[in-house]
DNA sequence: CGAGATTTTGAAGGCACTCAAATACCGTGG
DNA sequence: CCACGGTATTTGAGTGCCTTCAAAATCTCG
């Protein structure tokens, strides 16, 4: 694969996804300096309250997960960074990490210069709103994710945890047939979801008896892809994945037919 | 109050809160083309889906609240909109709206041309990134929320709501003494905290029989801020507040003291 | 003053939790 | 290649927080 030459085509495909480059912007990107860094598993990324230290970052391989810890001593999930996904660019404009991410695979990242990305988004304005859309993007996943934890029961949770995985999964091109690599223990499944562990086994083992899926750590396959979404209620809207089908001029003074 | 001579004053002051604005960054937002528009109560100000109109907004008086509706009819409000606050500034870079956005009272908007700020915002990176600052500071509030409501039992999660929104209205300056306008139903406040009215409506009174708040609608007293906060387990961290307190030089290439 | 919306209260039930123990799995080292 | 220890999964029984259902009381506002 290119990556394994130049991990910031990972950057380029990402963005390109909901966002149409220029031969500047992909050359602006692929000029940046990296570096590439491995961790173990269980490994802190990032650390909540912690300011940045000159680097924006992304997952080239292995599985993170967004978290926070409540004062009682809760943790609760608030996503999943899969292969692909930047995990602090918001350092471009906030000065300290809200939330922690920890690895739950070994992983590799790839460092980019904070300041040189930052200079680029600034220079070319197609790359810098390419970025801040795709932090847009993960806030509407952060509502679905309180529209999910507040709103659904276990089953329909976890179902739309999965649909929802399974679907930036495809995203990013990790699509093998119907089976998905799913490294999560059932433990952070739970913390994902608001349930604990011993729910989720059971709710997980539900959903195999109703054929929505089947299950053998760290693989999950699909098994009846329409079943799954309807029982999570899954719509992908929020992921906003028809920006690219959008008329290329902007569309402002355009007379609003109410 | 300057506002009512122009509103424009208010999205200064809401950028102010967390960026440092220079003359010709607030002479370029005051000089924006604006208007003032009135709704009723219970009016949709943003629908889920809609695409945009060539209208940035930005609430001026009265209050309003975001939400999303599951596919079994089970709503969830996912933030809450303060006078000040900005409806839909994520149409500078998303092509629809992913969530709806709704009256709680009856409110005044300012509307600002959508393509004038954009281009404002290109041309003044600092007023560009105030607003990609501001966005990030709701998804972290999203996360917060995605906290509360996962993993917080009936009575922290109310405790949490209302510190918040009082945290927020202070921000705001809306704070008259510990009395703050609070003009949400216990439905509403139900589907912010994912819990049902009934049960709000029980905890809201162990609240007051604690002592931690005094309650009449619309009318919201905190009587006791430190037991609030500490049902509540709440950290203003999130809130990034301390933005202004940083070095305004770039601290990027500081060797890091690990 | 009346109608609809909202709040309040009570009683009963269920979904998901807690606690606990057995089983299965996995990586490591001998 | 197997033994071993820690981790993760699975299962069961009992409990409780919050829901549901329902009706009364209160508020709001035209």
């Amino acid at each position: 694969m290119l990556d394994e030459i130049c991990p910031l085509n990972l950057l380029v495909r990402k963005l390109e996804i909901r966002t149409r480059l220029n031969n500047d912007d992909k050359a602006g990107i692929l000029s940046l300096p990296y570096k590439r860094r491995a961790y173990e598993r269980t490994s802190y990324l990032v650390r909540e309250g912690e300011g940045h230290h000159g680097l924006c970052r992304l997952m080239v391989s292995g599985f993170g997960y967004r978290h926070r810890v409540a004062s009682n001593g809760n943790r609760q999930l608030v996503g999943i960074v899969l292969p692909g996904d930047a995990l602090d660019f918001q350092q471009l404009v906030l000065d300290r990490a809200d939330h922690n991410i920890q690895a739950a695979t070994r992983v590799v990242l790839l460092e980019i210069n904070r300041l040189a990305l930052k200079t680029l988004a600034a220079d070319q304005p197609n790359v810098g709103s390419a970025i801040w859309r795709e932090t847009l993007i993960d806030a509407s996943i952060f509502q679905e994710w309180i529209l999910n934890v507040g709103r659904r029961n276990a089953k329909s949770r976890l179902a739309h945890f999965i649909s929802e995985y399974a679907m930036k999964m495809d995203i990013s091109g990790f699509r093998g047939g119907e089976q998905y690599e799913f490294p999560l223990t059932q433990e952070q499944i739970g913390d994902a979801t608001g349930l604990t562990s011993v729910h989720v086994n059971r709710m997980l083992h539900e959903l195999v008896r109703d054929g929505a899926i089947t299950y053998f750590r760290p693989y999950l396959t699909i098994a009846d892809r329409a079943q799954l979404y309807q029982i999570a209620g899954f719509n992908k809207q929020y992921l906003h994945l028809d920006q690219l089908a959008s008329p290329a001029a902007d569309p402002d003074f355009m007379p609003n037919p109410k």
